[in-house]
DNA sequence: AGTACCACCTGACGGC
DNA sequence: TGCCGTCAGGTGGTAC
């Protein structure tokens, strides 16, 4: 699920839900998903704090604390919060809860296990860590085509990598790839300077949409490929077949009519 | 520098 | 029903 749009609504939710209350105390329930510190020393270093602000760039989401230090999270494949007062029903997936004075509790709930909490002193630090690149929705044309001069590989892989942009997964690059116009093989090289700016432009439209519609694949339109992601599916633009192939391991869905090699 | 593959995890689904 | 392989939107490490 997170991507760049998933994650921002996850902080507007933390935002909305979680600020300005005092910990009482933390629930490590399986100290793995934590990263750089151990579950004692977390819960000491939460307890009697509160979160003030967050930030977010790329799949990555701080939470800032009282002291100035940064909570992180991670979502990994399965990951979200939740904030709740009463426990509905059985919990198996929530990693750490936060519990506050007001009774109301976050939790980091990740199925499988993938996603990291930690906690940090300094931001920009840990970005550097992660060689995090600038987030997606930070750049501007100029910067995009700077970032995309001199790249060698394939498009794709290039708005998947996280060093150079931050926040696109294999979800929404198929979706900028498809709304542009472009197949996703196609060497960044050979892509025409519009190519370029169609890539941006629907980079920017395809995230800032789906973070107005909470990210939910039942809000989006029905004429992205998103809502179609199925081998021999009905592509919704020119009614030709969806394929799927693999890059680099990864399940990628394109319409071969719509999408050309060469860029346009 | 860029790509492929594996590992890390759990669960859902389809075929037999 | 049970078993098995495959797949799923994450990253990090290694090998080429």
């Amino acid at each position: 699920m997170p991507e760049l749009p998933d994650v921002e609504v996850f902080r507007r939710y933390l935002n909305a839900t979680a600020l300005h209350k005092t910990v009482k105390d933390v629930a490590v329930k399986d100290a793995g998903v934590l990263r750089g510190i151990s579950g004692k020393k977390l819960k000491g270093r939460l307890n009697g704090r509160s979160l003030e602000s967050t930030k977010r760039r790329g799949k990555h989401m701080l939470a800032g604390l009282d002291n100035g230090h940064w909570l992180t999270f991670h979502f990994g494949m399965t990951g979200y919060l939740e904030y709740f007062k009463v426990p509905s029903g059985e919990r198996e997936h929530d990693r750490v809860v936060m519990e506050f004075r007001n009774g109301y509790r976050l939790a980091f709930v990740n199925r499988r296990k993938l996603g990291r909490m930690g906690l940090v002193e300094d931001a920009a630090r840990f970005f550097a860590a992660h060689s995090l690149g600038p987030d997606a929705l930070d750049l501007d044309l100029g910067n995009f085509e700077d970032l995309m001069e001199g790249r060698r590989g394939s498009v794709k892989p290039a708005l998947m990598d996280q060093s150079l942009i931050a926040g696109i997964g294999n979800i929404y690059s198929d979706e900028i790839l498809y709304q542009a116009g472009v197949h996703p093989k196609t060497p960044v090289g050979k892509l025409k300077e519009e190519a370029v700016r169609r890539l941006f432009h629907r980079m920017n439209h395809v995230l800032k949409m789906a973070i107005k519609r909470k990210a939910d694949p039942d809000q989006l339109p029905q004429t992205w490929l998103l809502t179609h992601r199925q081998d021999g599916a009905a592509c919704p633009r020119c009614g030709g077949k969806v394929r799927r192939i693999k890059i680099s391991g990864r399940s990628t869905y394109l319409c071969p009519a719509c999408q050309s090699k060469s860029g346009r």
